[in-house]
DNA sequence: ATGAAAGCGCTAACAA
DNA sequence: TTGTTAGCGCTTTCAT
């Protein structure tokens, strides 16, 4: 086993410019009482050796291990990597969270983490002490999991919460969610559509519950009736197809279907071409995500974007920000998406 | 700033099992020289205290880092992950690496590297420095990029090549990607077809030579010509698109064409609708890659599936065992792909 | 504003 | 088979 030893350490840097390890220290970390021409020395041998800190070295020494960990949903997202049908919320968490971790020195980590279970608190505890990460982001459910942020709370390690019911204590993101199906309704409404469905998301996710207020309220304040218009789904395709026939062989059918993610509205969408109903003639649909897949269904769907990489970008910033006793705009910060219109979206049938 | 300890340490451990430091050390490592008792007994009090060694602390003892890092382009990637346009490349590399990282107790992390560019250098000594990974992931095209092979057999840490060029010294995988073309380009000429043109992709990746040279190959095997139906794209849409206009406006149409990725594919199968051309009927595709996409498409292409996520496991075996001296298998490491019937073949049009 | 000394948690080398 | 010692690279004291 190859003994591997930094190449450069501080120690070379010291002796090149000629001062003490800690002046060297207080450079790298721009601390100050450090004259500028003595930084400008020390800097000049960092950039002549080519220094980098190790992170290993820092974390050791009680400082910053300049790791954030990002927690997602165990089962879902391996779920979601082999079903292979083009969700792209990782991607998205990547492109926004890595490159703003970059931007400050910091690197992500991602970890699977079990929503249900008992061996939750070992696996944490494993990554806290293995990594000691310096921020972890929690995306939905694991924000509302009282056993993961109780243990946080306690190791002192600030996390950031994405699309979680609760907003107290902690650093909170989410993407106005009720907003945004208020948004997907009222358009429903403005092409005059009058009995609008909606299929639920599990109930474990904070967001399915915000969206579907988002529509109930937005029906209520129209004066319209939603009665017998709400099933749940779990955002499985067949738990959309199930809410959806349903939805669709009701006595009075809705002219249009809000979905709480693209799977269940492209299973919405099949039900009605298997029931020859044609989309968007004869039943209006909105999805909740944007996930590439709509684009290329028949037609390609109307939806309601999630700014998943802006959201995790904002969040690591958050981070960091209050690691470094930065101001932090109010909380919970809103990151609102918008409503992408293709052609899934018609006024409604004359008849009837 | 919380100045963030181990809450548990290697010693809280001795001193609960009432032995030296040393003798933890040797079970948590699980070496020899210790007995069976001894090492329940330790092992007792691991688990009582959750003790979970800090990677910082052994990485700085010169140990392991159970730091496995995955360089990737960062062009390409960012590209990818603007585009939404639903390659899951990354996620099916996530898929493969980083649950068999968890096996070992290793983790996966990403960095993005620039191909060209002589930042690379000081990009890739910043990420050595600063992690000490225990082995390095090579993905396509930096494989082949001296510059980055040179540095991390300069600082002995081992690497696997994927879909590289050269075979020499290190350990590579490749996806067999000269078989998966004859394999593509046989299952045309079974169905009949005699003039088929190839797409072949950016030079700067190996896969495009082996590509090309599978298909050049069968073809010639086949006693076929291949003059005027071979074009290069750059794997993206709009270079498809140019390469597919090429070849299906030329005098002697092929009657099926292979695109060296899924993009460059829908690309021809664009064109091909423009012209008036139906396709499986006029034309012939398959496809390489098997992304999410290629089965919303109209109609579903057929394709070369690259197993992504298993090539990546066995990356991240490959490098685990070599580091703990253990046997390899025969290298380059051939993981094969498959071919996916959809409906984007047929027989050749009767006619001409 | 700068430096010196101590120690973080762990493992390698050596000793017993 | 087990324990002791030294030190990894860095940041924290605390001194100057």
């Amino acid at each position: 086993m190859a003994r591997r030893r930094q190449s450069v350490t501080i120690k070379h840097v010291a002796a090149d410019a000629g001062v003490s390890l800690q002046t060297v220290s207080r450079v790298i970390n721009n601390e100050a009482n450090v004259r500028p021409e003595m930084k400008a020395r020390v800097q000049a041998s960092i950039d002549k050796l080519g220094y980098v800190p190790s992170i290993a070295a820092q974390r050791m020494s009680g400082s910053r291990s300049y790791l954030i960990l990002a927690l997602n949903d165990r089962q879902r997202t391996i779920e979601d990597w082999r079903a292979r049908e083009g969700s792209d919320w990782i991607d998205q968490m990547l492109l926004g969270g890595m490159l703003k971790c970059a931007e400050y020195g910091y690197r992500l980590i991602f970890e699977l983490v079990d929503t249900h279970s008992d061996h939750i608190e070992r696996e944490l505890k494993g990554a806290i002490a293995a990594l000691q990460p310096d921020g972890v982001i929690l995306t939905p459910p694991h924000g509302d999991n009282a056993l993961i942020t109780g243990l946080l709370d306690k190791h002192k390690i600030p996390y950031v919460r994405i699309g979680s019911r609760a907003n107290g204590g902690a650093l909170s993101i989410s993407m106005g969610d009720d907003a945004l199906a208020r948004m997907a309704t009222q358009h429903l409404i403005d092409k005059g559509h009058m009995r609008i469905g909606f299929i639920a998301g599990a109930r474990e996710y904070a967001v399915s519950q915000w969206r579907k207020e988002g529509w109930l309220e937005t029906m209520r304040d129209n004066g319209l009736a939603t009665d017998g218009l709400c099933e749940r789904g779990d955002f499985s395709f067949a738990s959309g197809e199930q809410a959806a026939r349903i939805l669709l062989e009701s006595r009075a059918r809705p002219t249009a279907i809000i979905a709480s993610n693209d799977q269940m509205t492209m299973a919405t969408n099949k039900v009605a071409h298997e029931l020859g109903l044609k989309v968007p003639g004869d039943l209006s649909l909105i999805s909740f995500d944007n996930t590439p897949v709509v684009r290329f269904v028949q037609p390609p769907l109307t939806a309601i974007d999630q700014p998943i990489a802006e959201t995790v970008s904002r969040a690591v910033e958050l981070l960091i920000k209050s690691q470094r006793g930065e101001e932090l705009p109010p909380l919970p910060l809103i990151v609102e998406g918008s409503l992408v219109e293709r052609n899934s979206v018609a006024a409604p049938p004359k008849s009837k």
